[in-house]
RNA sequence: GGAGAGAUGGCUGAGUGGCCGAAAGCAACGGUUUGCUAAACCGUCGUACUGGUAAUAACCGGUACCGAGGGUUCGAAUCCCUCUCUCUCCGCCA
């Protein structure tokens, strides 16, 4: 959420960075509503001094035996105008914070200006883009010759989307989820969190899904519950509407599931596993202070793309610009993947900045050095999400005769074989 | 699911209508003392909004907040209602 007093001690800067993010919003709207409040803010609370005074006078007069009941009546009037008042500054607010709420984060200064994906920027490439001997296959018929999913039966359980993962595939995912944590808990340290996979409507307020969101979550109408889209959510939330009083930067991981209505996006590149509506993610979070986050940011990526390099795997990291940018971030970096069968890249993690933006929201604050209390940065970013990664692993690692060599990194978590071989 | 108890500042915990933004203790911070550590003593020690002086530090004032929301009252931490959560017992069940 934005700064109201940013909005408005400096409002052209404001105008300046929603231009670039193409936001309708507009701001007069909000000064307006801002300065209609402060003034009924200021008679009310006017109101209630004089009120205040009048109540502890009239203790005093009926504890000397005198009648007081003139004026209780009139006092009784004053309580009716504080109750209008403050009526109206309720009203007046939630009309403010409907507008403010819409406002997307300003874009930090790094970030490039454009219009959408074709505007943002590679940042590096790593790794070089392997040829094959032969026609590299995609995922799925490598993975269905090796009987890591079974796409068929899984859809009869569930619907097109959800993957079913079955004896090698489903170690290698569990093997994956390990790998991650123990190399984000034990090399970039991490804490370890496991959080709820459903959670209530104020918490997919504060970091920022509701409510524009509602429309690609699963709800559980019976309990007012929402299946959470990324572990981002339940994890940024732990310290909402908190002083924290541990020291920062505090850094969690977690592995959850994420599911994802993934409304309106039926058809092109939802192949196999490139766009499910559940799947796992291993998920970087950061609370940090504020004048760190944009260092914390270049070391969040570092983390997401140390994965990559141990697997030995050919990604790029993307900058990107000010109009492809989500609405909550100040600036993020994503990380794809090159898949060879499906001779694209695949986005697998999405690092991102958010300055104050969702701690506003949510409430999360901490004592700086000087003992003041102010709002923390957060970041997030994926470290990383898993089906994707799975298509990358064995599309990059497949052989002619269909078997698919796994990377050493991944070796001991998958009992020690080297690579996956096709059913007889 | 049933019965009961509870929710107060970073923590413990007093407070049943005005003298309570809230005792006391602990922790924390600043200082004095000290050869160092410790102890002792003195002081500071919630958050948000808002007005003024001052221009984003600081100072003075006002208002609100004692789980959340509503009500009674001139006045509510205190009385009433609803909800949420925690604990204990019973039931049920992974």
């Amino acid at each position: 959420m934005f700064d109201i007093k940013l909005i408005r001690e400096n409002p052209d800067l404001v105008r300046a960075g929603l231009k670039t993010r193409h936001s309708p919003v507009d701001i007069s709207a909000v000064l307006d509503l801002d300065e209609r409040r402060r003034a009924a803010i200021t008679e009310g609370d006017r109101l209630k001094a004089a009120r205040n005074e009048i109540s502890k006078k009239i203790g005093e007069l009926k504890k000397a035996g005198q009648d007081t009941a003139e004026i209780q009546r009139q006092t009784r009037e004053m309580g009716e105008k504080i109750a209008a008042l403050d009526a109206s500054v309720r009203e007046i607010e939630e009309a403010q914070r409907k507008l403010v709420l819409a406002i997307p984060n300003l874009p930090h200064e790094s970030v490039p200006s454009g219009e959408d994906a074709m505007d943002n920027v590679v940042v590096r490439e790593w790794g070089h883009k392997k040829t094959f001997a032969f026609p590299p296959k995609d995922h799925v018929a490598l993975g269905e010759a090796l009987g890591l999913f079974d796409f068929e039966r899984a859809a009869r359980m569930s619907g097109a989307g959800f993957p079913l993962f079955t004896g090698p595939g489903a170690r290698l995912e569990r093997a994956l989820i390990q790998f991650m944590l123990d190399l984000h808990t034990a090399k970039h340290g991490y804490t370890e969190v496991s959080p709820p996979h459903v959670v209530t409507t104020a918490t997919m307020t504060g970091t920022g899904q509701l409510p524009k969101m509602a429309d690609d979550m699963y709800h559980v109408p019976v309990d007012d519950l929402w299946l959470i889209p990324t572990a981002e959510v339940p994890v940024t939330n732990i310290y909402r509407e908190e002083i924290i009083r541990e020291p920062l930067p505090i850094k969690l991981v977690a592995h959850t599931p994420c599911f994802r209505r993934e409304a309106g996006s039926a058809g092109k590149e939802t192949r196999g596993l490139i766009r499910v509506h559940q799947f796992d993610k291993v998920e970087l979070v950061k609370f940090v202070p504020p004048g760190t986050s944009y260092d914390e940011l270049e070391k969040l990526v570092g983390d997401a793309t140390d994965v990559l390099e141990k697997l030995g795997l050919t990604y790029r990291v993307l900058q990107l610009c000010s109009g492809d940018m989500s609405f909550a971030a100040a600036k993020c970096y994503d990380l794809e993947l090159w898949a060879p069968g499906f001779n694209g890249w695949l986005e697998v993690s999405s690092c991102s900045n958010f300055e104050a933006f969702q701690a506003r929201r949510a409430g999360i604050r901490w004592k700086n050095a000087e003992g003041k209390t102010e709002f923390v940065h957060t970041l997030n970013g994926s470290g990383v999400a898993l089906p994707r990664l799975v298509v990358a692993i064995l599309e990059n690692g497949q052989q002619e005769d269909g078997s698919v060599v796994l990377p050493e990194a991944l070796r001991p978590y998958m009992g020690g074989i080297d690579r996956l071989v096709p059913k007889k």
